[in-house]
DNA sequence: ACAGACATGTAAAGTGTTACATGATTCA
DNA sequence: TGAATCATGTAACACTTTACATGTCTGT
């Protein structure tokens, strides 16, 4: 049950609502864990009666009505522990490298476009992931310990996205090279 | 349904039964899908039932019984519109990153410990997979159009694993140079 | 005789996605 | 007034994992 230690995690840097907690799924949380509200929302409610979480009601403040959610000394606890466990090795899933190896058997064409829609992607959120790092690490260097995790996700991602994009660029030359996949010629508009 | 579609392309391949296919998860086709035997079991009984795989039953040959499928016409056809239709960009879903990010709040040197068995393990799928590679694909620049979807997506597998042993070992470097992440001196012993 | 590979399945629990549902506040 | 954002939730469905269950064949 990962998305509960992502939420430990979350909640460890700073108190939120279930709202804040899907904010920050969508944000550098959700480099490398995504969650919806849904999940979010029910998994509060058991870790709060499973005694991980403290809720507290802030209403009628003007807006609606927030819980805000914040680890109590057993939440610590498992997270700590959590932290001491070797992490299973994952392999990677995914429905992209399945189509490339089934080209073939479809419209290569169509797939060698998807190619390139995928790097186009990848470019894109890579661009993003720059953005960050060089707005809130500009001297990485002189990171404390504090914020040098963050900053060590994030590189993880810069480094998925760039290996992603060249793969793509890879893929596309290889495809070049093969007579049997001709690169598609695209009408230009005059 | 992703796995639908993992099932159609390896069928495309050759036809199996669900045991031989469960093997081939466990093998190239796994590289970036999983699955199990009980969850091949009962899609393919699904998709026989939905009339995209016919079974052949091999019994009495002295082996216990095979129910080997092949796709139907209605199986390729299906398989030929997924190639067609754009795969979503996925994210990568990863417990590790999210343990690296709230070391901090439990034990960093069982994490840095951690790191350092990550990049083990990343390190003998890398050389399985430079092995294949050298074995099946000895000259890449000669593959067929047949042959060459299998050796991308084999490349696929050779840069994520490069590229996460090297992040691994930038994030050691980066600890290393931090003085509140201590390198643990090992015990030698003589 | 026993271990290990071959071979196929069912059931239950856990996790994740999609659809549905509601209501307040803020800004144009 | 209407759209966007804030805010929380339920229900149904899809997918994955783990546990249970059974029986054959091959080699030692």
């Amino acid at each position: 049950m990962a998305l509960k230690h992502a939420i430990l995690v979350s909640l460890a840097e700073k108190a939120a609502s279930g709202y804040d907690l899907a904010r920050r799924f969508d944000k550098s949380l959700g480099f490398f864990w995504q969650a919806s509200h849904q999940q979010i929302y029910q998994l509060l409610a058991k870790m709060e009666n499973s005694g991980e979480l403290a809720a507290e009601l802030q209403a009628g403040t003007g807006k609606p009505g927030r819980k805000v959610y914040r680890l109590t000394d057993a939440g610590r606890r498992a997270l700590h522990e959590w932290t001491r466990e070797p992490t299973p090795t994952e392999q990677p899933r995914s429905e992209f490298a399945v189509k490339i190896r089934g080209m073939n058997f479809g419209d290569p064409t169509a797939v060698r476009l998807d190619i390139e829609r995928q790097r186009e992607a990848h470019r894109a959120r890579l661009a993003y992931y720059l953005a960050e790092a060089a707005r809130n690490y500009p001297d990485p260097e002189a990171l404390d310990a504090a914020r040098l995790p963050p900053y060590l996700v994030l590189r993880g991602g810069i480094r998925t996205e760039t290996g992603y994009i060249a793969w793509c660029e890879e893929m596309l030359e290889l495809l070049d090279r093969d007579p049997a996949h001709p690169t598609p010629t695209r009408q230009e508009k005059p």
